[in-house]
DNA sequence: GTAGACTCGCTCACATTCTGAGCGAGTCAG
DNA sequence: CTGACTCGCTCAGAATGTGAGCGAGTCTAC
């Protein structure tokens, strides 16, 4: 670890870390002020991001069973933020939606307890802005790739640390 | 929307959101991976950046009730990940602090499965990277400011049960 | 055009996790 | 010592997720 890398090196894997963990406390909290459970703000997040979606795109997306996205469609749907319709092309699908007045609230939130990405920039040229978001898109991507992996990896094995529970330790 | 922003502005809004988005899955794929639940990691993680917690502090920084983290507590020392012992200069309290060999493996999950911040950077300048290590490390504290804010506004619209103490600090 | 294999969203029983209230022990100021 | 406080814990009940399985719809190959 004290190889004489590049002196930012150590430096930007901690910081990634401690921003990562910020960023899930921090849609927790968002989620909470919403009145919407953890897994409700991320799918809500995943359908505003990505315009419509069906059920399972959503479960295979998010690592839910189909069981627990009905809940959380019915959740979202109950409290507006959702709008659901049938499948023109194939009657087995439900097409989801966000409503985009329930929407604009969530925006809102953002807004008024949220970064500020002007300050975070503040001072930056346009090259070193333009590194920031070549740098956000490159781990987007590479996240997404991992936490499919992961799941896939997590299938294959069967749950091989992980079947029921703890089954060791009892000291 | 035609507003005369810098162009890379709204680009970078979406980037940073779809990447939030991102990271909370990863974190996730990366809890039902080591076999703990998302709370889990979550405190697992503010262990390690902390070094050594109390279980109320843990409880003020997730935004979880005192019961939820005595679960949390007990479920990280029966897997082996968390150490506790008695605060020597106040009987109330449990030190809390991560076992290293065991924030090995999650380590290793992260380097095995997880982005590689050397092809994050690629091709960039020092300058570059500084940039990007100066947006992470700003948006950190904010978005840490704006998790606490958020608890906080919620306590005061609901019912203000516990007097929710999460700011100052500041070593 | 129909049989069989698939996908989709749903339900149900069960397990796990979180909340909310309250408790005993410990700390500290007066 | 007394009283106000903090700390971690317990317990009942609510919320949320899992895993298996179902009926309806779709697609492919006969």
């Amino acid at each position: 670890m004290s190889r004489r890398v590049e002196p930012g090196r150590a430096d930007l894997a901690r910081t990634a870390r401690r921003h990562s963990t910020a960023t899930v406390l921090y849609h927790h909290a968002v989620a909470e002020r919403l009145g919407l459970g953890p897994s409700d703000h991320k799918c809500l997040d995943l359908l505003v991001q990505h315009g419509e979606l069906t059920g399972s795109r959503l479960a295979a997306m998010t690592g839910l069973t189909t069981g627990a996205i009905t809940g959380v469609v019915h959740r979202l749907e109950a409290t507006g933020f959702l709008h659901r319709r049938p499948d023109p092309t194939d009657g087995r699908r439900q097409l989801l939606r966000p409503v985009p007045d329930r929407v604009a609230e969530v925006a809102a939130v953002f807004a008024e307890d949220g970064p500020d990405l002007d300050r975070l920039t503040a001072g930056m040229t346009r090259d070193q802005v333009d590194a920031v978001l070549t740098f956000l898109s490159r781990a987007t991507d590479e996240l997404e790739e991992c936490a499919v992996r992961l799941r896939a990896r997590a299938l294959l094995d069967g749950a091989p640390t992980q079947p029921g529970r703890a089954e060791e330790d009892a000291p």
